[in-house]
DNA sequence: CGGGCTTTTGACGCCGCTCAAAGATAGTGG
DNA sequence: CCACTATCTTTGAGCGGCGTCAAAAGCCCG
């Protein structure tokens, strides 16, 4: 994350911590005593209303940053989707070394900015856009993300079950599946287990975001 | 913003400049030479899909940022609402600025910060809240804006066009002109003229957003 | 007074939600 | 190894909220 002396200093306030996959561990409104960073798994960032609708505002990948500094209650559910392991420091002591190291506050700045590009986008997908369209996006965004590695057509994984999947794009568990059905049913994908799947015409795909040409999630 | 003599150099490269009313004036995947924070007037931050739907994904009132250091490119149309000053800085200046300037890059990061909790919310109310509770969430949120001020039920400034309010909120233009009458017929607020507003029934208001109690727009 | 714009209201249709049931899949214990 | 169960997923039928289309009403400004 940052290269110096500040890391022989962030390495020893340290410290790990693992949680089971479903587990939710981080309430809104409790305190906020530690901030992490993802090592391993995955984890959503959700908010409940109160008659139980939820949506996810976030979905933390490894890399990603947990909690924020200068904030002294946590303000959104945290929910480990996978088994999950996380590397925390006290907040405290963080805030303190971000005073005295400029570099790692630009670092945050940096880091704060790209995730409120990707919620703006993530904004036109929940307000504007169709259930085939959140659906295209959704897959082309894992493309885009596992693309970096693979060479081309390599089977994708698809972390979230379609509950989870529907609380993240606002849709319900039924329209997730039935979406996916027509995607298949078209040939522009195909499943080889629930979990995975392969695009087969990825122009296909992208066309049925409704993005324009260069305008998909910046995530 | 800050309090030095950042200040007075901030002082000297900045420049002001005046917008009318509706005029779009940065346009997503232009070049991203200045920037800037709004003193006087409402912006709005938009996406636009290519078939022409809209989402508002930000609103800038006085005092706001506007555009990304770090980032050479504009990410989303910015378009004024009302007639609007601005007070504009050269990009690279002010990122060094930023980078000689620990407590700036701290302030920023802490208003991104914020900034993206807001975002968050509002993904919330586009993902799963109905057309009522969208439009009451919105009256809301103006309602907390400018209690601060007002002792109690002043009439309160309803910034933007029923087609405004729309994209704000993922709706057609249609629906908030009928949520809105229905809110005036059951008797929760009352109009003196289309633009502004009074709450008679507030805690019905807030009932009415779908939020718990204290979950409210962090705006 | 007249023309353009915003807003309201109505009628209707469709997309996605709700309710319901059956089909996969994985994990567990006999 | 095979029930047996719990969980996830698929698919269907029906309905309702919100979008679409259309027209009328209110408002601003010349």
């Amino acid at each position: 994350m940052c290269d110096d002396q500040e890391l022989a200093r962030l390495d020893r306030m340290k410290s790990y911590r693992t949680i089971k996959a479903g587990e939710t561990f981080l309430w809104r409104g409790d305190p906020l005593v530690q901030l992490s960073s993802v090592v391993r798994g995955i984890a959503t960032l959700n908010k409940t209303l109160e008659d139980g609708r939820t949506q996810v505002v976030g979905l933390l990948l490894p890399s990603d940053f947990v909690g924020r500094p200068g904030r002294s209650e946590i303000g959104f559910d945290v929910t480990a989707v996978t088994d999950l392991t996380l590397c925390c420091f006290d907040r405290q002591e963080f805030e303190r070394l971000v005073q005295e190291t400029p570099r790692l506050a630009q670092r945050m700045l940096e880091m704060a900015l790209d995730e409120l590009d990707s919620a703006r986008e993530w904004m036109v997908l929940l307000g504007r856009k169709t259930a085939r369209e959140k659906i295209a996006s959704f897959l082309d965004m894992l493309v885009r993300r596992t693309r970096v590695k693979d060479g081309q057509l390599e089977p994708i994984a698809l972390p979230l079950t379609r509950d989870e999947i529907a609380n993240f794009l606002g849709l319900t568990l039924e329209t997730v599946s039935r979406q996916l059905s027509i995607l298949r049913k078209e040939g522009l994908v195909e499943f080889q287990d629930r979990r995975h799947f392969v695009v087969l015409d990825l122009a296909a795909l992208q066309e049925a975001t409704g993005d324009d040409a260069d305008g998909g999630m910046i995530v």
